[in-house]
DNA sequence: TATAGGGAGTTTTTT
DNA sequence: ACTCCCTATA
């Protein structure tokens, strides 16, 4: 290809021709939008925010954008910027862009996360900012080893103030784009006073080890475009279209990259949902969102407001919630669909139950109940706020034999044995690596102690090299004695002989790394181990084994693999999904479980407690996130007593469940309830109400003991029940709530609550009892939960 | 050097 | 209650 021209004249023929091709190409991907989508997908020029509710079809509009760029003759694929936070949603867009435009289209280089593209990008420029093209991306457990070292050099006590908190405190700023010089005043009494010095220490030494963390990728770009104005117009003129996919969840670095990039044409396009920010925690700025008019004089806004994922009930509730919220930019959800059923509430006795009731409930709409098809378990999830609450439906799912598939937890590549293998194949391709160096020194055991490592670190500053230099100066001059020596001197033979085959390529790399794994004796570690988890461990050796032959060598694998690796175990079956609202974003079920609805638990109490309102509010973005996740059912439920931390806690049903539109919801009455909760009565009530033809307001005459129904949450639910036409079983309504339940026992008394049984009163503090029962030990409850003993004596449980 | 037991922490999570 | 991490001890 000559050096001139050909872009030129291909350029300067394809603009009429591009245009003609236009008015003749077919342009499908238009087909079956709604104006609103039709508008985002057509307004290519200038800044654009895309305001997308849940489920009103997004990435369908975005990628039509894309192919409308493509179709048109506006853009080639590299000239388009298109980010998105996770290599999932990366994956997906390609996928369907691809099915757009048949397999015409040739890969979109810039489709990628902000870290893929980052990376990337810093690899070109990586002298700017004092690296080498070829640097190590650092994770977590890598930065937290780092600043350990640092923090002990500094003399600082790592019991109060641990490398954690430090690497939090470096996290936000790197999230801000702040450099260490660039730290604001007010933050330099972070951690101890220390926090700035360290923070540029940490700097300093990443670049020593050629080395950057995850926050690095985007601060280097920034602080690249921000001082290099002929590398920041290079990329302007190259990137001529950029999209960013969940806007809402930007960080200020993200932010100002984008800034920086956009800055000159400003045709950038934005989508996003300011009520679905839930990563605020995490440096994500709704300011960003909010701002964007501002920060785009002349944007067009186009609001996606049709819905095509839930019925109206649902959609309703979802909509009630979230108008608690203050300063939203406001969008009005609508279905063309049906009402559907009423959003489902119940409050039960303790977690246990809730999770019982879960369960009977997921393998009775599999059979298919009240009228309605059969569910398949692939259609239900159960979403909870926080990761703990799944083991209450993880045991109960066990022990009925129901299938179920939790999702989150590790990532592939942050598993140990994963770690593991991994630094032994950085080690084979450069032996600088110390990080790498200093994590399998002694894996698998060598009898290369804290004693040894030290030695070989000494020695190997002593001389300014490596620290595998540092081995084989200590294996030279034998500063170490018989068994370690050994051992070390094996280590460092098989580091040259393995880094001797990666430059030789005499192997595949994939027999290689076997090779390795194999010779390290780290595959025969886990071999021998007996402990359960080995087997699984393995197993994912194997995998990652099998991931590395889609590469061209283990350079070209180390490089991507850090920011591509994800848990695509794709496990076959029908399973009821687990996992958190966070992990739900993005996701749809049919019929879908919102347990654990208590202050203090959702919202949680952490939450609030450090972020005052704002935190309750990216909560109730949290609870309306999960309400929109369902399709069809949605059900709500709470729990009166749960165990937290070891310690048995009532609780009130969640402040959310005030903001349900009464019109929108139907209260069920809880199986526990009925005779006590644990008696025959409850147990056959329980197994299967529905099964049994009962009309609901049969079991409501039914129920006999209801303290739940103590709570004022659960007392306002009464009251619009009751506006509903709903009745509530008379005993409840008849019980007195009795603020001052406490007044009715002294200390000695002696007692009976329906889960502990029999105890006696120890001490009274505000209002709750301690109690020490019989069979359960010492206990903190609150007193309503509580009757005497000789009352509860009359009652037959 | 390996391991048992004390102590502290315990929301959410991507890259 | 449970887990992780560190330290004292065999």
């Amino acid at each position: 290809m000559s050096s001139f021209s050909d872009e030129d004249a291909f350029e300067a023929a394809t603009v009429p021709l591009s245009r003609m091709a236009m008015a003749a190409r077919p342009m499908p991907y238009l087909e079956g939008l709604n104006p609103a989508q039709r508008a985002a997908v057509e307004a290519l020029q200038g800044p654009v925010l895309m305001l997308a509710g849940a489920g009103t079809g997004k990435t369908r509009a975005l990628t039509a954008r894309i192919a409308h760029l493509l179709t048109t003759g506006t853009a080639r694929p590299n000239e388009i910027l298109a980010v998105t936070f996770t290599n999932k949603a990366a994956r997906e867009m390609k996928h369907r862009i691809g099915k757009l435009l048949g397999e015409a289209v040739e890969g979109m280089p810039w489709l990628g996360t902000f870290h893929s593209i980052c990376v990337k990008l810093l690899r070109r420029h990586a002298e700017l900012v004092g690296l080498k093209s070829n640097f190590t991306i650092l994770d977590t457990d890598d930065q937290i080893r780092l600043l350990k070292q640092l923090i002990a050099a500094e003399g600082i006590d790592d019991k109060r103030w641990p490398a954690r908190m430090l690497a939090g405190i470096i996290d936000n700023w790197k999230n801000k784009a702040l450099t260490p010089d660039k730290i604001p005043l007010s933050d330099s009494g972070a951690f101890d006073h220390k926090g700035v010095e360290l923070y540029g220490a940490y700097q300093t030494r990443l670049r020593e080890l050629n080395a950057c963390d995850f926050g690095d990728l985007l601060l280097h770009m920034v602080v690249i475009f921000q001082s290099h104005e002929d590398v920041l117009d290079q990329y302007r003129r190259w990137f001529r279209y950029i999209l960013v996919d969940e806007y809402q969840d930007t960080n200020v670095a993200q932010y100002l990259w984008l800034r920086l990039l956009a800055g000159g044409h400003k045709n950038i396009c934005c989508v996003g949902d300011d009520d679905q920010s839930i990563y605020g925690w995490r440096g994500a700025e709704v300011g960003n969102i909010l701002r964007f008019e501002q920060d785009f004089p002349g944007a067009e806004v186009v609001r996606l407001e049709q819905n095509y994922r839930s019925t109206a009930h649902i959609l309703a509730a979802a909509s009630g919630v979230i108008a608690a919220n203050k300063g939203r930019l406001g969008k009005t959800l609508f279905t063309e669909g049906g009402d559907g059923e009423l959003v489902r509430l119940i409050g039960h006795w303790d977690g246990e139950e809730e999770a019982r009731w879960i369960g009977d409930e997921v393998e009775a709409m599999q059979r298919g109940t009240r009228g309605m098809d059969p569910m398949g378990l692939d259609s239900m999830a159960i979403l909870v706020r926080a990761s703990h609450q799944m083991r209450a439906f993880e045991d109960r799912f066990l022990t009925i034999g129901l299938p179920y598939r939790v999702i989150g937890g590790p990532r592939f590549y942050e598993r140990l044995e994963i770690r593991d293998a991994m630094a032994y194949f950085r080690l084979a391709v450069s032996q600088d690596d110390d990080l790498a160096f200093e994590r399998v020194v002694n894996t698998p055991k060598r009898g290369l102690g804290d004693k040894a490592v030290q030695t070989i670190q000494r020695t190997a500053r002593a001389n300014g090299v490596s620290l595998v230099e540092g081995a084989r100066l200590v294996c030279e001059g034998r500063l170490l004695g018989g068994k370690g020596l050994k051992e070390l001197t094996l280590l460092v033979q098989g580091l040259d002989r393995w880094h001797g085959q990666v430059r030789a390529e005499a192997d595949t790399h994939v027999e290689l790394a076997e090779m390795i794994l194999d010779e390290s004796g780290y595959t025969g570690f886990w071999q021998n181990d007996k402990t359960p988890e080995a087997p699984g461990r393995l197993e994912n050796l194997k995998e990652l084994v099998k991931a590395l032959e889609q590469f061209e060598n283990l350079q070209g694998f180390l490089e991507h693999v850090s920011l591509i690796m994800d848990n695509e175990t794709e496990e076959q079956g029908e399973k009821v999904s687990i996992m958190t609202l966070h992990a739900a974003k993005g996701l749809e079920f049919p019929a879908v479980f919102l347990p654990g609805w208590e202050d203090g638990l959702f919202p949680s109490q952490r939450s609030m407690d450090e972020s005052g309102l704002k935190g309750l509010e990216e909560e109730r973005r949290l609870a309306y996130v999960g309400i929109t996740r369902a399709e069809r059912i949605c059900t709500i439920s709470f729990a009166a007593n749960r165990r937290v931390y070891g310690q048995w806690q009532s609780a009130l049903p969640s402040r959310f469940i005030d903001e349900l539109p009464a019109d929108h919801v139907e209260v069920l009455t809880p199986p526990g309830l009925y005779g006590g909760g644990y008696g025959a009565a409850g147990m056959a009530a329980q197994a299967s109400p529905q099964m049994q033809g009962m009309d609901r307001s049969d079991l409501h005459q039914k129920a006999a003991s209801a303290d739940v129904y103590n709570s004022p949450g659960w007392r306002r639910l009464q009251s619009r029940s009751q506006q509903r036409g709903m009745s509530m079983p008379s005993e409840a309504k008849n019980m007195t709530i009795d603020l001052d339940a406490v007044s009715a026992f002294t200390e000695a008394d002696r007692v009976f609550h329906q889960k502990f049984g029999y105890g006696e009163v120890m001490a009274i503090e505000g209002d709750k009892l301690v109690i020490e029962f019989d069979k359960a030990g010492e206990k903190k409850v609150v007193a309503r939960f509580v009757v005497s003993a000789e009352a509860a004596d009359d009652v037959p449980f």
